[in-house]
DNA sequence: TTTTTGGTATTTAATTATTTGATACAGAGA
DNA sequence: TCTCTGTATCAAATAATTAAATACCAAAAA
């Protein structure tokens, strides 16, 4: 029990590389400024200076802390290797609820799943609760968690959010001033949708991709952290939908690519009004198309 | 160490109230019955079926669970008292940075604050972890939390998110039918306002709450579990605001008051461009009054 | 004197061992 | 056949514990 000392093995390691590039008989800096440097506290640094003292390294007295010998590769400390990043959890998470379908109401296992994707269950807690707030999952009343996401309630308020932000980004990309570099993002991105619309029988598969960086660059006209925060999880959410559901996926890119085109050019031309019903319909459609994934999939 | 057996004596009490409910010699019903009705697994109303036999108020032999005699007061088993809930947690948290004017950077002592609050440190992390979803709060590399909240980016992105929530729901207020029963509510709030107005010298406090009110009305058309969680949100941190920043306020709640009333006349009369131009007047007076409110005067 | 550094004490946070609680399953009894 | 109990196994919550951070003071150096 108690905490490890992750925390002071790598420190411990850091230091060694330090030590590296000195001759014998060189001194060390302060403890404050090694603390700096290794970006712990003054605690671990002075429980290195101490294990490094008895291994001999070093002569650690008072202020002078001298290197006696060479470090060697054995005293290097085992480390265990980093768990996954916050991003990392957050897409496994949503690919396990994807990908298998896992229905609403199912109990979610915390010590299963930190066991299986070799996180801290801590973490996993962390997460679960910040999920909590978009309504993903909920603490259930005899303890544990529990799965709420993707209902066809959930799909649809998803959509209509998505819809609002997604207008409101339109209609400020529209007001852009005409020498914003933007608008050469958004020319390359019609050239890439005509090419990829001229080779649409083979190359349908890349669609997914293109979508999703056309996506991102009018939400991204939005500086603002709680639109981009949404945006993050959302386009997660419907790409990965596009991604499994292959049901007339040609017809379908094709569609959105045309969509796609439509929106770009009342952009090019300022044309705000034509714009916003082009991204209107355009939302209409992905509305439609991640509600009938859902329909495929057989959710209550 | 080890979880407490608050569960088990809350199922204890419960039990021997229903015990009391029974003469001496009358059976009690079957383990799953019993653990149905007092909202506990069967290894609880086991564990509480045992000290009972032990304690000699019923005899317990397989099947047969038989009153032996009356509960006395002294067979309840003490239990310690519940905690804050999560709304609580939330207002208490809140008001704790908002009044104390707790800076940006600050790293929050969990230890402490569950102590004051006397909440559980795990109930305290799990909320701090929910806020880091709307970026109030975040993890520190060295360990612990920090409280981004309130700069003035916060407050201008808080502001504009809640433009971009607040008239979209006045669009789609200003098309409902107009048999839907939300129009009745809204002449009643158009003439407490008018009240208000006419009585503003002597009143001036009470607009707070019908602010509140108001927002809660239009922001309530929108049936969004999403739009629902953020509104609640926004509209503790700008009711805390208006609550403390007492300047001026009297002349702030006569001139809000009017520019309520145009955008209630624009609704009634469903004159959907003419409340959009209101709601957008009134929510940049906001956005001023809350950035006035943090002591920021001069924004972009 | 002022600033920096090191020694010491105290506080806070992360983690896990342990206990409580939930649940699955087999077999007895109605 | 269905319900109920006994038993075993597994998950969850929490308190104890250790690691790490920080506050404080004195002493040394600039």
């Amino acid at each position: 029990m108690a905490r490890t000392d992750e925390r002071f093995r790598e420190a411990f390691n850091a230091l060694l590389t330090i030590c590296e590039g000195l001759k014998v008989g060189e001194t060390l800096p302060s403890e404050t400024q090694l603390a700096a440097k290794l970006e712990v506290s003054r605690t671990v640094v002075r429980s290195v200076l101490t294990r490094l003292d008895n291994e001999g390294v070093i002569q650690w007295e008072g202020r002078s802390k001298t290197l006696l010998r060479a470090p060697r590769k054995g005293d290097q400390l085992a480390t265990r290797e980093e768990g996954l990043s916050s991003e990392e959890l957050e897409q496994r998470f949503l690919d396990w609820i994807l990908r298998f379908d896992v229905p609403p109401g199912t109990p979610i296992n915390v010590t299963e799943l930190a066991r299986n994707w070799n996180v801290q269950q801590h973490s996993l807690q962390e997460f679960l609760a910040s999920l909590s707030r978009f309504s993903l999952v909920r603490r259930r009343k005899r303890g544990g968690w529990e799965l709420l996401g993707f209902t066809s309630d959930f799909a649809i308020e998803l959509s209509d959010f998505r819809t609002v932000l997604e207008l409101n980004a339109v209609s400020k990309f529209a007001q852009l001033p005409d020498d914003a570099p933007i608008w050469a993002d958004l020319k390359k991105l019609k050239q890439e949708h005509l090419e990829l619309r001229d080779q649409i029988d083979t190359r349908f598969h890349d669609f997914s991709l293109l979508d999703e960086r056309f996506h991102n660059t009018i939400g991204g006209v939005v500086k603002n952290r709680f639109t981009a925060e949404f945006q993050r999880v959302i386009a997660l959410i419907f790409h990965y939908h596009y991604q499994w559901d292959k049901k007339d996926e040609q017809e379908r890119n094709a569609a959105a690519i045309t969509e796609h085109l439509r929106l770009i050019d009342a952009l090019l031309t300022r044309d705000e009004p034509a714009a916003l019903a082009a991204a209107k319909d355009h939302l209409v459609t992905s509305k439609q198309t991640l509600l009938a994934s859902l329909g495929i999939h057989d959710f209550a």
